[in-house]
DNA sequence: CTGTTAGCGCATTCAT
DNA sequence: ATGAATGCGCTAACAG
């Protein structure tokens, strides 16, 4: 691989003058950047970005921490990134969290010792102390789906709350009054806050929650099969169920029509996420959508404009979710 | 960020003893190592991994190119990919190809100019002159799902040619003579062999294979569904069809439904892949099973075998798919 | 077993 | 506008 110093010397000019050229950052004659350029053609010649980082202090790489690297959520998720970065030069690293404390923490601590300009995380196990310690330290990050008080700025959410309340609406607006929830892990944010969206909207229309079966699921497509199962055997009559994600929807789905409920005649269900499978399901799945793509494509615009300097639009702390209709959730009789 | 140097000074020993600490490739005395380890424990020190890397002129990073990040396909892959380099201290640097020979091209290079220590392709657009070039140069890399045989020791690949003739046979089998075909793009090698196998299947079962419908789809929804359409307006006495991959199958499902066909009783599907998805798809979707994950292991193995000369088992360079039974093909009237 | 020394390839003052 | 010099933090001979 051909060097800098090597291109200076075929070209007739300073180790420096090269390094001006590359970065064009300083003001170079044109005849001059016009011999280097050449130069480096004729050497095939790329700079070495090791020694770019460590000259600069600056490693032009971006770690990403996710929950799963398969799923259908973060695939949509790093594909938006990835591209958001690439156009600027600057490259991705990956890392898979588990939902895990000890495993977040691991690759937190793996990325930050790989240099990486900044983070984003999407985690859900490590605390609220933990982020606000880290915060304190060089490396700047951006969390998604998750609101730190004291890191408000740097969080990029959705209105997981409105996103419950929408999907539980639409059932009531259907006509239903005997609706199941199937949530997810009670101790994530997301889980909880849509669960409150859903109990809003029982307020608003009158339904005594105490009325309403729940079952804590585990955004998995077995809870959520489990959860319908359990469901129906306490209480049925229900003619709709909210499920906290699509997965989870699938397994109730299945597990509904293993006991012997036609789909939506009988029973409506309405889903979360909008995974790129929800309209392969049958009935195609009434769902929420969650516009993973657009919050990572701004938790990548935070990142250029905070880290980077570039100057870009303003950052949207906060998404909106949007009913999907589909055809999973009918009127009710 | 402390440094090596201030680690030294206070274990009071060189610079190079606390790097063979570091790099544990050295004897050391016992006691030191204590008191050097205990040095980087009470200075947080972590090692630079740039300054490592341009020192040692080793990355320990491996660039990945996949078509695209999102997809069911790809998220596997990455997953197994990902824990293998993981547990060994590498990371993973993606980038996506889109299947578009210059996309492709511009993804080597990018990951070149990383200073990638090796590469895992799986790219379709370029030619194999391109690969065969670039094996000659000095990043190793790894092809997946693509077979060069000049290249042929790192070539992981799917038999997709058996893969084919199981689909078709397995519909074979179940008394379908009047089957339809519907192919991914056919220059790329996958497709060719799907449907060569298709066709070898025919022909074992003395089926004229002129008989048979085909259509060249796109490995997307559309053109299953477009694919579906087609083959039952040329040929409505078709009872079952083949799909090249779950995604087009699940089009093409949708499509036959819309069109009247009860399935499977009056029309049966095979897909190709067996996507995370495709249990999800209803009647569920019987398919090949495409080991993704075993495969992405397999590349990782060669490269820390081949690239980090670790000691491990030997390298399977050919992977067999095998059927998956489950709802969408039943036995021909 | 340990210390000394010399780069790795480049960005960046400071001069000119 | 350009060149010379210095150092980023670490590894890897080479001595001892």
């Amino acid at each position: 691989m051909a060097t800098i110093y090597e291109v200076s010397k075929l070209a007739g000019v300073s180790l420096a003058t090269v390094s001006r050229v590359i970065n064009n950052n300083t003001p170079v004659r044109e005849a001059t950047r016009i011999k280097v350029l050449e130069a480096m053609d004729k050497l095939g010649y790329h700079p070495n970005s090791v020694a770019q980082s460590l000259a600069s202090s600056r490693s032009n790489s971006i770690g990403i921490v996710v929950s799963e690297l398969n799923g259908p959520f973060f695939g949509t998720l790093l594909s938006d990134i990835e591209t958001a970065f690439r156009k600027a030069g600057k490259h991705v690293i990956i890392a898979a969290g588990h939902s895990d404390e000890k495993l977040e923490k691991e690759s937190i601590s793996f990325l930050q010792s790989r240099n990486c300009d900044a983070l984003i995380l999407h985690v859900e196990a490590v605390s609220d102390d933990y982020l606000t310690e880290l915060a304190d330290k060089d490396v700047p990050f951006v969390l998604l789906n998750r609101f730190v008080p004291s890191l408000y700025q740097r969080c990029i959410t959705l209105n997981n709350q409105h996103g419950g309340y929408l999907a539980t609406q639409h059932l009531l607006q259907l006509g239903h009054t005997n609706i199941g929830y199937i949530s997810g892990p009670m101790w994530k944010h997301d889980a909880e806050q849509r669960y409150n969206g859903h109990l809003r909207a029982l307020a608003e229309f009158a339904i005594n929650s105490s009325q309403s079966v729940f079952y804590e699921g585990d955004y998995h497509e077995k809870g959520g099969a489990d959860g319908m199962t359990q469901l129906l055997n306490t209480d049925p009559q229900i003619t709709a169920v909210v499920c906290a994600n699509d997965e989870m929807a699938a397994g109730a789905m299945t597990a509904a029509r293993e006991l012997g409920r036609s789909l939506p005649e009988q029973l409506s269900v309405v889903g979360f996420d909008n995974v790129n499978f929800s309209h392969y399901m049958c009935p195609k799945l009434t769902t929420v959508d969650y516009p993973i793509g657009g919050m990572g494509q701004m938790a990548s615009r935070w990142v250029l404009k905070n880290v980077y300097q570039q100057k870009l639009g303003d950052i949207q702390n906060v998404f909106e979710p949007r009913l999907i209709q589909r055809d999973s959730a009918a009127a009710a009789k």
